[in-house]
DNA sequence: AACAAGATTAACT
DNA sequence: GTTAATCTTGTTA
């Protein structure tokens, strides 16, 4: 098998995306985008990452599931409006925390949830912090789960996701085709009234992303 | 200053 | 299917 299909035969320059790929204003293009890609956390424990399996799409202003909806610019949505390219992390019902990729310009406020992923790297740390044995299948899935994997909080808030350092995003080197993903209305806005609907979840099928990681030999 | 709600999860019945 | 856990944030007074 030949290693430059997957990132570890990479050069850095070539394993991160584009300056431009989070400048897009195209939110859901980008959260389809996200999937197959991999997330990377370099925590005091080592490194741990996965296979970026589940994003959502929240369109800023105009999207009444978004925290930016209206306008609403305050401390916590302060992050939202800054360039694409860097982490939103908040608290959920103050136990979870959710991790969300900042996208499009600085001025509009557009973010991806990211909602599951495919442990990679960091197995035994991982398994620390759940206090038992992971099941890679399972445990990545749940956007409160998959931080708590990764050792995400809210100190990494407005971390830089285009550069290796505290948490980043690069290319796995992974072909995730249409015929993988479902796309549906997102989980848990009922609150957003008829934005509840838009199909703005997308979901690759566990199964053939493991199928595909172990073809590219990334395990 | 007070309060309601939340982009969830695990552990119940 | 139901519910407790847990606390920051944004809104209202």
């Amino acid at each position: 098998m030949d290693s430059s299909d997957g990132s570890q035969g990479m050069r850095i320059s070539e394993r991160m995306p584009d300056r431009d790929f989070y400048l897009d204003d195209d939110v859901v293009g980008i959260s389809k985008r996200l999937l197959g890609m991999k997330i990377v956390s370099n925590t005091p424990e080592g490194i741990c990452s996965g296979i970026i399996t589940e994003t959502e799409a929240y369109a800023g202003e105009t999207d009444r599931a978004s925290h930016a909806f209206g306008g609403r610019l305050t401390q916590r949505t302060e992050v939202m409006y800054r360039e694409g390219g860097i982490a939103y992390v908040y608290l959920c019902y103050g136990l979870h925390s959710l991790l969300n990729v900042v996208t499009g310009p600085a001025g509009l406020p557009h973010a991806v949830l990211i909602r599951g992923i495919y442990p990679l790297e960091g197995a035994g740390i991982m398994a620390g912090r759940l206090k038992r044995s992971i099941d890679v299948r399972k445990d990545g899935l749940g956007p409160g789960k998959l931080t708590r994997l990764l050792g995400v909080g809210k100190s990494h808030n407005g971390a830089d996701l285009r550069n290796p350092g505290l948490l980043w995003i690069e290319h796995s080197g992974l072909a995730i085709t249409e015929n993988m993903v479902i796309s549906g209305p997102r989980i848990g806005i009922d609150y957003a009234g008829e934005d509840a609907m838009l199909p703005y979840r997308f979901l690759a099928d566990v199964v053939q992303v493991e199928k595909a990681i172990k073809k590219a030999g990334l395990v």
